[in-house]
DNA sequence: CACAACGAATGAAACGTTTCGTAAAATAAA
DNA sequence: TTTATTTTACGAAACGTTTCATTCGTTGTG
């Protein structure tokens, strides 16, 4: 872990090409300069084999090509992709990131911001339900998932539409009653417009619903009862089921399984997010899928505008459905 | 994006504190200042809400506090949980990571090896098949799953007793005759050591045994070729198969599917990481199971310990074995 | 040929820390 | 009270860049 060997700087790079210390700043930005200076300077960084100290121009320019994404964790398959993608735009832009995975601890997550601000990140991309998190104002912020104020921008799937859109597939699909299905934070958060875009689009198409709303901690031992109490003489009362997540959509599938209910044959499934198995193999089941690459590019590109003005308090960006082995579609797609 | 505020240093906080630059510094770092000293810095530091700049203190120590993690994508699920515990244990010991996903391409690995000298973090951590990677001597390295020479140490699980614990499984579960498949890097990594093992197990476990390897780019078609010969009357002529890798279970066992062939009743399966669907669920098959945990743990501490002579070259973790539903348990274990 | 005008290299200063030799204050000994 | 000794705060220097006012050398014009 030691660090004995001294890198060469741009003084040792000035001597050896027998120029000032100026002019290898400039080569080294690729600014202009006397061509004889340039050759003799490169030939210097060769020899030295130098290479810039970006801590010292961060230090300088107060800028550090840093952003920090501060996120749950990499491992719930959502997130994963997320992380994945943010850290491809990031790149494309040539910043680099800092990875804060918080494990929904809102004491780390605040800790993560002060940490963040004080490494001076260039801005910090958040995913985080924590509602009381205090983010610095002058440190450019930008939330996935969840509007924290007008101040700063959130970037979403348009959940609304998504919701919308699930009622019109199984609608479209033969149901005639169909189940809403959600666990997880009560807060006001964007995933929670699913309930209300399927909700319209019930009544649009109609198809008359049921709602099982669980909240934080609340056992999925619940969701079980929910659904046998539904059970009459061997056959399930509704004919289709949209879980807010494919998360629980898969927990659902199995507990149906479990009691003898055949999907898609007896009751067709949908989920939302697009998680696939193994990251680019199958659905788990069939879902609405969030356009997790556009999201990615979106937070980037509004992290890293320049004009604030130009920041508009909510994004949410277009979902599409996709075939998943739990519905009964009329044309099967491709599963591949 | 725009840093127009300027952040108070600790030349303010000494003017604001009536002390010198030096005791703040002490005060800020923890080191011994007198009662009344610290006091009236701590709350000049409260007044102006100060942050140390941790890249001036990078320039002046020549160390950041950071570490990079090069990992080809935190998509699929092995190398994302290794994202996620690496991230955690590196907290542990108050370090940052850098996170440099890399798609496997060897030019990005390259420029992410030479871009993380230059921002001088202390370290790097790298998941990396590329065998021409250049790494400069002295910036900290460990590999994981890939020997990179006697001056790196790699951290593995025991990929050879868990290609034993593969055929000891079949064996005890009744197989005569198994198969290995293999897909992916033709490299001397590490685990390809599991067919060794495997082959190893099937020796003492008197099971005759086939092989399948395929190298890059050698498509998938050729595996459903592979089991479609050795099917005569229906049967499948092996009743026992070890994938090297859960994903690859995860495929065959689709393909099983299609060619009617079921698992585990006709054949059983067993596949190698610990998988589980979305992170902390079933897992997709029964499973040699890596310690990613431990095997983060140990990067980390071998990246950060000081004594460079005390890194052995080669760290193997033991694995444990996991059912997943496509054996035939004499006790099935619990499934989640 | 003299002088102005321009272009380009120079190098000192500054960024915000940590460190360390120096000086001052406090305590103990005479 | 004076001197010796210890303790503690002080603040200049240094880390490796970038910037910009200055200077030097060149070319063009009268």
């Amino acid at each position: 872990m030691k660090k004995d060997f001294s890198t060469p700087t741009m003084k040792d790079v000035a001597k050896e090409a027998g120029v000032a210390l100026g002019t290898v700043s400039k080569v080294v930005n690729g600014l202009p300069v006397g061509d004889s200076y340039r050759i003799r300077v490169e030939a210097a960084i060769q020899k030295l084999n130098y290479q810039v100290n970006s801590y010292a121009q961060g230090l300088k320019a107060n800028k550090t090509y840093t952003v920090a994404l501060l996120i749950p964790n990499t491992i719930d398959p959502f997130y994963a992709s997320l992380t994945y993608y943010i850290n491809i735009a990031l790149m494309k832009k040539r910043y680099r990131m800092l990875l804060c995975a918080t494990d929904y601890d809102p004491r780390q997550e605040q800790d993560y911001v002060t940490m963040a601000q004080q490494n001076k990140v260039d801005g910090i991309i958040g995913l985080t339900y924590n509602p009381d998190l205090i983010v610095d104002e002058n440190t450019p912020f930008v939330a996935i998932d969840r509007s924290m104020g007008t101040k700063i921008p959130c970037v979403a799937c348009d959940n609304f539409a998504g919701g919308q859109l699930a009622a019109e597939k199984l609608a479209g699909l033969g149901c005639k009653h169909v189940a809403f299905l959600r666990s997880g934070s009560a807060l006001d958060n964007e995933p929670n417009k699913r309930k209300a875009g399927f909700e319209t689009g019930c009544l649009s198409h109609n198809l008359s619903y049921e709602m099982k709303i669980l909240n934080d901690g609340d056992p999925f031992e619940e969701f079980e009862h929910f659904i046998t109490e539904h059970i009459h003489n061997g056959r399930l009362s509704f004919d289709g089921i949209f879980c807010v997540t494919d998360r629980l959509a898969f927990k659902i599938r199995n507990t149906l399984k479990g009691l003898g209910i055949r999907v898609p044959e007896d009751v067709q499934l949908i989920g939302f997010d697009g998680i696939r198995s193994f990251g680019n193999m199958n659905y788990h089941c069939s879902t609405i899928v969030q356009p997790v690459p556009d999201m990615a590019e979106m937070c980037v590109d509004l992290l890293l505008r320049e004009n604030t003005m130009a920041r508009p308090p909510l994004i949410c960006l277009p979902v599409t459905y996709a075939y998943g082995g739990t519905t009964l579609e009329e044309e099967p797609y491709e599963e591949q």
